[in-house]
Formats: structure tokens, sequence, C-alpha cells
RNA sequence: GCGGAAUUGGUGAAGUGGUUAACACGCCGGAUUGUGGCUCCGGUACGCGUGGGUUCGAUCCCCACAUUUCGCC
């Protein structure tokens, strides 16, 4: 089912944005984050689990799916709500990440990009026309324009060429989407170059997609830099649509790029930090495997209403976690999620406020400042 | 009682007459940003059963003792 966005409201003294994306008969308000589950689930949990955190669009990915099980699969089963019994928004990403970020060979020519699945050895051919059919016949809510992710740092050079060419894949992509029910939305590249980015963003624009997504960022650039990049993307973004930035989620990346216009997020940091032991907090990350957990028999938070921080306590939690048993995992992941879902509603309420710098400022002394 | 073998960190263990005693697990930390979950990176024995001896030098050679273990009576 198709979404749609509508804009309530700027802040004050930035353009940090408060919105809604309305899905059927289900409004979810945004600056929002999104779990991402890549294989059809968001890993070590169930739906409910996920709903528990007061999540709303969550992730699935079309790289991953289109192998395993393949997107047929997916579809014979009624799509990917019913496939993973999930009834809230579902958005798919391109794969053009996966092509960056886990091929090692792979050959970019004008048409798609060929490469090598490094585990099996398949010869993997992508382009924009198959990632939008994998997304059609996944069922996603939401699909992503195929786009090329560009390392950082890259050459001016090489930038140019590339946003023309995911320009070019975008407009194929656009042209071979026929679900009516599906949102699409455009990937603005175009590395730390103001102009290319409002180039991108403004070819992007004539072509009308759904939404916008900002990519290229989070690829091992420094955090001013990536805010850079962002605000040169936003700055030409239109008001009424919503924006989305890819694989965004430190907690102060957050709070900066909502600060920027960014109305959307997602990350697997909350999940991956989790089975590695990680716990977000109000007053920084904690490693839980720490010895000074052992016997701590509070809660990860005292001002968190996740499932793990009202009924278990630090000690248990390191426990799991020391013994590699799944729930510790699970738990760690209810938690981090539901923080930076938590982190999203505190930003909604500091830009009803007019709030959102000493917001900041209050923040970063928490999470930052000594403990 | 007699004979053999063994004795290296928290654990399993490798090793050499001469710089920083391998490796693994554990333990102590760190990393992790559009996810091939169970990963990656650091640190971790002032010491080689105890006491003597040989030697320029011994964890490694010799002797005694202790402990463990196997076999025999």
């Amino acid at each position: 089912m198709k979404v749609e966005y509508r804009l309530k409201k700027t802040e004050a003294h930035t353009k940090a944005r408060l919105g809604e994306i309305i899905y059927g008969n289900k409004v979810y308000e945004t600056p929002m984050f999104m779990p991402v589950g890549t294989q059809a689930t968001v890993k070590t949990l169930s739906p409910e689990q996920v709903a528990s955190c007061n999540s709303g669009i969550i992730l699935a990915n079309t790289y991953h799916l289109w192998l395993r099980p393949g997107e047929d699969i997916v579809r014979s089963a009624g799509g990917l709500h019913k496939f993973m019994n999930y009834d809230g928004p579902i958005l798919t990403d391109s794969g053009g990440f996966q092509v960056f970020s886990l091929a090692k060979k792979k050959d970019i020519t004008p048409d798609g990009v060929y490469f090598k699945n490094q585990y099996n050895g398949d010869k993997l051919f992508l382009t924009p026309e198959k990632s939008i059919a994998i997304q059609e016949a996944l069922g996603s809510d939401i699909a992503i324009s195929f786009d090329e992710c560009v390392a950082w740092p890259a050459d001016r050079k090489y930038v140019e060429e590339s946003v023309k060419r995911t320009l070019e894949w975008a407009k194929r992509g656009k042209e071979a989407h026929t679900r009516s029910d599906q949102s699409l939305f455009g990937v603005v590249q175009g590395g730390e170059y103001p102009d290319l980015r409002e180039y991108c963003a403004k070819e992007l624009i004539k072509m009308n997609f759904d939404g916008y997504t900002v990519g290229g960022t989070s690829v091992g650039e420094d955090k001013e830099t990536m805010y850079k990049m962002v605000g040169y993307a936003t700055k030409h973004l239109p008001e009424d649509k919503v924006r989305y930035l890819m694989g965004v989620g430190d907690p102060i990346d957050i709070v900066e790029n909502v600060i920027r216009g960014i109305d959307i997020f997602d990350c697997v940091s909350p999940t991956r930090l989790a089975r590695h032991g990680n716990a977000l907090t109000k007053y920084g990350k904690i490693n839980i495997k720490n010895s000074q957990y052992k016997s701590d028999f509070t809660p990860i938070s005292d001002v968190c209403d996740c499932y793990a921080c009202k009924n278990y306590t630090k000690a248990y939690i390191h426990h799991l976690i020391k013994c590699d048993e799944t729930f510790g995992q699970t738990l760690l992941s209810i938690h981090n999620i539901r923080y930076l879902i938590h982190l999203t509603e505190e930003l909604r309420e500091a830009i009803k406020n007019d709030s959102i710098l000493e917001y900041r400022e209050k923040f970063i002394e928490d999470y930052y400042g000594t403990k």
C-alpha cells in the first residue's frame, strides 16, 4: 500500500520537520526511526516484539531476498507482509548498497552492475529494471530506486559520472515501475560536492518521486562531512515530500540530521550492537559484557519503558550475553530499537515546542558527558 | 614395596641450552551507521613442581625430594 506524507510543522529555528506518514487508516509521525529486517526479519525479534518498540515502517532488503528465498517465493507466499507476518509499512532497499558493501569484484556499466557473489561464486547482474521488478514482486510499500553508492572519499570527476549514472538508473527504474500501490523513492547522491547534490536532487524532482532519500553517507566519512552532505541535499528537496537518510543511526547523527531536515532514518546499529553486547542509553553506549555489570541488578536504563528494562536487570543480560544466549540479544535489540524510536519521539516534542537546539545541547551533555 | 611416565598461565597445551615462552579457550577492554547474526581488533605467564648441581648462560642437561599417573607384586 502506498504511503503519503504530510508536513505538519517546521521548527522555528532549524529545518527540523514534524510530519505524518499515512498508511491506509494508520498514521505514523515523523521524525521516525525504522528498524532493519534484511532477511525479512528483524534479527532475533518477532513482529510483536518489534511492534512493542512503537515501530512504524520497517526495512527489508531486495538483494538478500532476491538471492534467498527468491522474490517468486515471496510473491507466492502472498507478498512480504504475509510472508513475514508484519502488517505495518515495509520499505525495501534497492540492493545498491550491497553492491557497494559486499561485492569485492564489481563491474559497473551503464546498463547495470555485474558482480560476483563472494560466497557461492554466482555471477550476478543487477539493473534498475531488475531491482524494481524484484521489489514489485516482494510487494513492499516503498521501493527504492537503484543507485550507485559511492565510496568516500571520491574525486569529483568520478562522482560526477556516478551521479549521471544514478540519475539515468532512477529514470529507467521509474519507467519500469508499474505498481500503483507501491511508493517509489529516488536517491540523492553527489558525494561531498554541493553542486552535484543540488544537480542530483533537482533532476530527481523533475521525475516526481514519491519521496527522496539521501544516499552515500555513513560510508566512512567524518561526521561533519556527513552533516554537510545531508544539508546540501535537503536544501533542494521539496517540502511536501518525505526525506529519508539511509543507513544512519548513531544517536547524535539522528539529532543532527533531523535538524537538517531529515524525516526518517534506518540503521542496523541497534540490532548489531545488541548482538555484540552493547546497549544505548541516555548517558552513552555501554558494553553489557563489562565485568562491572556482573552483579548490577538494575535495569539498563531507569528512564526506558521497553520490555527489557521493565523486566530484566543488567546482571541477567550480562550473563545471557556472556553465555551467547539468543534471548540476551533479543532483549538488547528490543532496548536499542526502543531507545532510538524514543529518541525520535523526544525530537518530535522538541519540534512542537520549537526547542530542538536546546534539546541537542542537553542531549550531547547527557550522552557524552562524564557519567 | 618395585619399576616406568609426567609436572609450563585461569584451562587445554606447544616449545628451545642463549633476544619479547607458540597457539587455542577463558578473562579484561575496544570496534560496529541503506546487516552474509553468532564478527573483527587489542591486552592478558617478571614465569616453565621444589631444592641443589653442571654451564659463560638452563624452563630445556644431571641429582634429590614432592605430587600425579600407569604397570607389577
